[in-house]
DNA sequence: GACATTATGGAGCGGACGCTACATAACCCC
DNA sequence: GGGGTTATGTAGCGTCCGCTCCATAATGTC
């Protein structure tokens, strides 16, 4: 019924999203994104709309593929406590090897402030990560495999906020010791004494 | 001998601090500066060189004034257990009250990893915040209010990454029971029961 | 008050920005 | 192979970008 498109659509969104993971999202100008999908002006806004239609299609795909598919991957094949250690482990291990940082953190600082749908969508995914921690910390509490001494609600929070700030702190300080530290000493948490009372 | 300058410059600094703050460096336009400022183009220029030049300034005078006043603050008129409470407190209410974020933040996802001399300052700023929370739980230890279940120097690397993730966090979730119940399971280590042996 | 020096306002440089219009090309259906 | 429909390349819209030039203004020195 009518002529094809000529191009991958998902190696293009791949190519825009590296794009912006590495820039950002104002850094980013439309002529970067046609020439690293390439595609010209047209082919782009016919298939994907405008920027930040673009940028939105860029981070959800983003985000299914690294959060989305980690949490899953670690719930569905690790006991609780060790799907805890495990995230930990990758994000350090991650944040060491991949310059570019976590997108979600770069979209939170940069873009969700100023825009509320990628704010929801920042926001929402946050939930999702914070409810992965509590979730394992209440299961391995259950199973007698984490300490007891603190609410899993907390520890969720926590580990939700090390991930941040491991992210942060990889773009200007990328060191082992530093990351690897902090993630143990966050871990650390799994094993308080629980008092005699 | 000439004539002298007709602004405020420690004003016309905080308006384009103010600024850079709340837009960050690449979606901040010199002309919004100028406006901000109170300033045409050539005295910005003569008075504070470039863009990149004038957003150094804001910055180190944004440190200068947020953080290493409160690591002085505290660490001067507080012992050291509180002094950590006393920082993520302050940290933990600033995050839910200003919009803004913190600038550190901002700058070590946004501009470190694209600019060797910000990303300099920010990893030295990042290492004298460590340094402020390593001391303190060495302290602390020593002192005998601070548990000597963890090395002092993990505390730190854990403190600093919790200041970090709370700064992230807050720009899309600012709610006082995340931030605040991040912040109390991180100030639970200080209380972790050393085990017998 | 003439002079040297610095500050200021305004005009404007060349180029990049996000985005669109339009003619043409390539496909499926019949 | 014509007709309908969507995709593509190119040219270019109006605007904003960082930055500079230049004529003029305001000061201290003598």
């Amino acid at each position: 019924m009518s002529r094809p498109r000529a191009f991958d659509e998902t190696a293009a969104l791949d190519a825009a999203t590296d794009h912006f993971w590495r820039h950002g999202y104002t850094a980013t100008s439309v002529r970067d994104l046609g020439q690293a999908m390439g595609l010209g002006p047209a082919s782009l806004y016919n298939a994907f709309g405008d920027k930040h239609a673009l940028f939105t299609q860029c981070l959800d795909r983003y985000l299914d593929g690294s959060m989305r598919e980690r949490i899953r991957r670690l719930e569905a094949g690790l006991p609780p406590r060790a799907a805890i250690e495990a995230f930990l482990e990758e994000i350090v291990a991650r944040s060491l090897a991949d310059p570019r940082g976590c997108m979600l953190v770069n979209s939170a600082v940069e873009v969700a402030p100023h825009d509320p749908g990628v704010g929801a969508v920042v926001a929402g995914r946050l939930r999702e990560l914070e409810g992965f921690f509590a979730r394992c910390a209440a299961a391995g509490q259950a199973a007698g495999t984490i300490s007891r001494a603190h609410p899993a609600e907390d520890l969720g929070r926590l580990f939700l906020t090390t991930v941040m700030g491991l992210r942060v702190l990889s773009r200007a300080r990328p060191e082992a010791a530093l990351l690897q530290g902090a993630a143990r000493q966050a871990l650390a948490l799994l094993d308080t004494p629980e008092r005699e009372h």
